[in-house]
DNA sequence: CTGTCAAAGTCAAAGAAAGTCAATTGACCT
DNA sequence: AGGTCAATTGACTTTCTTTGACTTTGACAG
């Protein structure tokens, strides 16, 4: 077993009932498990990033802390956001790459699903004969329709 | 006796009865059949591909893994393939939605991923001023691209 | 105000797996 | 014997984890 999957679940248990909070001292629970401090902030970047729906606060110094919070994570208000304000009516490759990125990172789509978004997007698939603008228009149509998609998971 | 045949039976023996998932480390297997590690892979790739139902999943660095999961029934690849077939560089509407729809009876796409393509190749994502004829190829296209990322699923 | 000490942060190097690929080897079939 | 395809190997790569030296920040005593 990793450590680093210990320390992990130890503080997922920490948050798991009651409080979507816990406040820790990092060489406490470093000496707990015999590992390096530094491993701590390791932990928390790797498992605890925003993406993943936590923020973490700290503070150095005499009675330091670090405090974690779970984000109550609100995909549809994200998509919403996503699809009325980033997206418009007009897309480019890029643009769509970078916010499947994002829906993949912050574990709105899977990673199959986001293959399959980036697929069908793909210029390979597009590849009709269209002007560039119109293009831009079917992929802003396209990602639209299928976020509206995401956003309704679950809920069938 | 093949060693990869080896690898192969011990392999599914571990699988046999209960379950449908088994964890192993690639190093130690590998020592015990007193082969190179990365034959391990080769016997993944030629016996326990997502065609053969499974799929594999793994972890490098310490504490490193590979999980293989037997997926249950469905002889998935060859499906893809001759929906490929089926699909030309044409498409209708409704041969769409039947095609999605049996890929997620089959399992070979989840309802999420059904819906997921459904919703990149709905009419309201294809209004753009395009023939028949050329949103028929498009839909093919995007079909096309969407099934072999499925198809592809699990051995990246 | 200043120095000191107790935290937490950063970063890069070392370590531990697994992945890839191309070159060899081996088995079987004309 | 030669050809072909599967199996085997090993050098090299990539990814994730762990550690430790050094830095920064804050509290508090004097």
């Amino acid at each position: 077993m990793r450590i680093s999957d210990s320390i992990e679940s130890f503080i997922k248990n920490m948050l798991g009932e009651d409080s979507d909070e816990v406040e820790l001292k990092r060489n406490e629970l470093a000496e707990y498990f015999g590992c390096a401090p530094s491993q701590i902030n390791y932990v928390l970047a790797t498992r605890f990033s925003p993406s993943q729906g936590y923020l973490t606060e700290s503070r150095r110094g005499g009675g330091g802390y670090i405090r974690i919070v779970r984000v109550v994570e609100t995909g549809p208000q994200r998509m919403a956001y996503l699809v009325r304000d980033r997206i418009g009516d007009s897309l480019s490759e890029e643009q769509a790459q970078r916010i499947i990125a994002s829906l993949r990172e912050s574990g709105m789509a899977s990673p199959e699903e986001a293959d399959l978004m980036s697929a069908a997007l793909s210029p390979k698939a597009l590849a009709v004969p269209l002007s560039p603008e119109m293009k831009a228009t079917l992929r802003a149509r396209i990602m639209k329709s299928m976020i509206l998609t995401l956003a309704n998971k679950g809920n069938r």
